[in-house]
DNA sequence: AACCCGGGGCA
DNA sequence: TGCCCAGGGTT
């Protein structure tokens, strides 16, 4: 807390006290490094300046603003919450940590933020740079990637808050992970617990904290109908139980290899009720790779022009709807199909 | 407890 | 290429 005055970077977040603006950084940062998330927190805290702005803002105009970011599903449970603050409590966050917890969206990590920021309530935050510092400064080895070490974390981080100044340690410990205890070369040179420091002392800085690797991503093979008729492109809005949930791709078959036959993608048109348009070129077939830290995606974009409009019954069965240019640079894109969009498909 | 969910930065 | 990040929801 000597550390912090002295070092914390000026955050527009850490400006303010009013709950909506905190929420709404929080969700931001969840997972994500405040260099990324910093334009995102403008964008929103000027498109939305309060939560009745958010609360009638469309979903696809908030995914828009979201777009990038990633982890679609805390936009949309911010969205949620957003309304439901309006609908149910009168436009007024929860002022506890308890109450905070109750919201769509908000776990442990940031309803103690938002109580220690907003309302001073002594509950400690526990992230992945306070795992990391507690680590470090104690000689904690439990392995991180498990829930159940979670609690001697929790415990130790409860003890060290202090009551009379709780937002200031919680931000603190979090900043000092951030700046100074990094996960790797951290400053220990010039670092103010050297000399307490668990892991220093016994050179295990690089073995703390000790976290199991996470599981090897799977390679998933998408093969992308870019249906075009004239001045429109067929695009639909993806559903639930999968990645990119809210956001819009194209007609899309997914294979268990790289390879589809052309007469199946010629069958796929034909399944849509779509007429080829022969007299147009060929145009080449794009190929992108989106790397996730859980899947990797092989795409390739098939270029289709048709002579007519996509029959009403057929289009619908496969969930499509027709957009101008102008109307697709404002849906909601995973970024690859953003890039495709903007670099590929002229 | 295990699994799912993005994208970017960095060495 | 491997690792990390101001986590949360669902199963």
């Amino acid at each position: 807390m000597d550390w912090y005055p002295r070092h914390r970077r000026d955050l527009p977040w850490r400006h303010t006290r009013d709950p909506y603006a905190i929420w709404l950084s929080e969700v931001i940062l969840q997972q994500t490094r405040v260099k990324q998330g910093l334009p995102y927190y403008l964008t929103f805290i000027n498109s939305y300046p309060t939560v009745q702005d958010l609360a009638a803002a469309p979903q696809d105009e908030v995914l828009r603003h979201w777009q990038g970011l990633g982890y679609y599903s805390r936009a949309r449970n911010m969205h949620h919450t957003a309304q439901q603050v309006v609908s149910e409590y009168g436009g007024r966050f929860p002022d506890s940590y308890a109450g905070l917890l109750q919201l769509r969206g908000v776990g442990q990590y940031t309803a103690a933020a938002i109580a220690s920021f907003a309302y001073d309530e002594r509950v400690a935050v526990l992230d992945g740079n306070v795992f990391r510092v507690l680590a470090r400064v104690f000689g904690l080895a439990q392995d991180i990637a498990v829930p159940a070490s979670r609690k001697v974390f929790q415990q130790l981080a409860d003890t060290l808050i202090p009551a009379d100044q709780p937002a200031e340690f919680n931000q603190a410990i979090m900043e000092f992970g951030a700046i100074q205890c990094t996960p790797l070369k951290p400053d220990c040179l010039f670092c103010p617990l050297q000399s307490q420091c668990y892991a220093f002392q016994h050179g295990l800085v690089s073995e703390l904290p000790v976290k199991s690797k996470a599981k090897a991503a799977r390679t998933r093979y998408f093969h992308y109908l870019v249906l075009r008729y004239a001045n429109t492109v067929y695009m639909r809005k993806r559903g639930p139980k999968d990645i990119w949930e809210g956001l819009y791709d194209f007609h899309l078959q997914e294979t268990d290899s790289g390879e589809l036959p052309a007469v199946t993608l010629l069958s796929a048109v034909e399944a849509l009720g779509g007429q080829l348009d022969t007299s147009r070129a060929e145009e080449p077939v794009q190929a992108l790779r989106h790397i996730l830290s859980h899947q990797k995606v092989e795409a390739k974009f098939h270029p289709v022009w048709l002579q007519e409009p996509l029959p009403e019954a057929s289009r619908l069965q496969a969930g499509l709807s027709a957009f101008s240019a102008g109307q697709i640079e404002e849906l909601p894109k995973p970024i690859m199909i953003a890039n495709y969009i903007s670099n590929k498909m002229k």
